[in-house]
DNA sequence: GCCTATGATTTCTA
DNA sequence: TAGAAATCATAGGC
């Protein structure tokens, strides 16, 4: 616990004081001070706030150039830090006074009066914006990035959507074809570069924030500083690292979908389906030429009988009624062929039955 | 390289 | 939303 903390933790016996902050009788009273002596503190306090520090400087420190001193007052910046350390290049005229009031009797009282009217102030507003709640843009994001395979457990390098783009290719979903292992490489190359610059900004997040607390519990020796204020200012910290991470969420995303939408592109290198599926597909055609639309289950059947999508059965019907309806002449003799053909297996199938129904020939066949 | 066949996509319509 | 029609893009034969 540093300095500022205990001190706040250990003067809980003085909040009878710090009620009655807004009234310097009553402070006297309960401190039982002259009055001379609290007038006299409380206005080199009121003065100290008024003064820039380099009036501060150049009346503790008159004879020597405050240039060294050079910074600013936040604490993230890291000029600060010097500032509480570097006790031992001071003069001594500066030491004397800094341990003069350090050492004033006074100064834990005044130190937690200040502590609490700085909380009530600067907390009470600033601290309105804070409690977030979880932005939807960086929660679309994460959705997405799971979805994809690119976050969250390792699954096969976002097998669905891998699937969905070997299908589109004209692929089974389950064939390992050259297009879905490519596919799947290349989303894992995009896993590892997610995972590995994440983890570099979690550890640049982290270390900064212990810098940042470093610093300021270095300073809460010379100036109130809440653990309210420390935790708001690594909120803050958060914030701004979250925003980076939003942004390689937003740039892996695109890379997701540009690696996907390339894999897309690859179906109109399309396969010519082979002959048996071809077959099947003119046989179904052929028998319903009164009516050449098949079902969903039938579609459903015939894409798997020729092991393809339901969409390429659709398309093949769509293609086929067409172009049937524009040259019936060309393909007249197709459809001579398959009618003998379906008529030849009616018939077979017709011989089987009769022939499985004969008592004198039960097993033949 | 040209031509045809064919699977896929896009646009329109009922 | 399924299907028709037009179109695109590629395979494969010559």
């Amino acid at each position: 616990m540093d300095d500022q903390t205990r001190m706040l933790a250990g003067l809980g016996g003085l909040g009878g004081l710090t009620q009655d902050v807004g009234d310097p009788d009553s402070v006297r009273k309960q401190l039982g001070q002259p009055q001379q002596d609290i007038g006299d503190i409380l206005q080199q306090i009121m003065a100290i706030t008024d003064e820039s520090l380099d009036e501060a400087q150049a009346r503790c420190w008159p004879e020597e150039a405050p240039a060294q001193w050079g910074g600013t007052d936040d604490p993230t910046e890291g000029g600060g830090a010097g500032r509480g350390t570097a006790g031992g290049a001071l003069p001594l005229n500066f030491q004397h006074r800094k341990h003069a009031l350090n050492c004033h009797r006074m100064k834990p009282a005044l130190f937690s009066v200040l502590c609490e009217i700085k909380e009530k102030t600067v907390l009470s507003i600033r601290g309105v914006q804070e409690e977030d709640p979880p932005d939807p843009q960086i929660m679309r994001l994460d959705n997405m990035l799971l979805a994809e395979g690119v976050s969250g457990p390792e699954k096969g390098g976002g097998s669905a959507a891998a699937a969905a783009a070997a299908a589109a290719a004209g692929g089974s979903p389950n064939d390992g074809s050259i297009e879905h292992s490519d596919y799947r490489a290349k989303l894992a190359q995009i896993r590892q570069i997610y995972h590995s610059e994440l983890e570099k900004y979690e550890q640049a997040c982290s270390e900064f924030t212990n810098h940042v607390m470093n610093l300021l519990r270095e300073q809460s020796r010379t100036r109130p500083i809440s653990p309210k204020e420390i935790e708001r200012m690594v909120s803050i910290i958060h914030r701004k690292f979250s925003s980076i991470q939003m942004q390689l969420k937003q740039s892996t995303c695109e890379a997701v979908m540009i690696l996907r939408s390339r894999f897309l592109d690859a179906r109109r290198k399309r396969r010519n389906f082979n002959k048996q599926a071809t077959e099947v597909l003119n046989e179904y055609f052929y028998s319903h030429l009164s009516n050449p639309y098949p079902s969903e289950e039938a579609k459903e059947e015939l894409a798997k009988k020729c092991a393809i999508t339901v969409s390429q059965v659709s398309n093949w019907f769509g293609n086929k009624r067409i172009r049937y309806k524009k040259n019936i002449g060309k393909f007249q003799e197709e459809a001579n062929l398959y009618a003998v053909k379906t008529a030849v297996d009616a018939a077979n199938v017709s011989a089987q039955a009769s022939q499985a129904n004969s008592p004198a020939t039960p097993n033949s066949g």
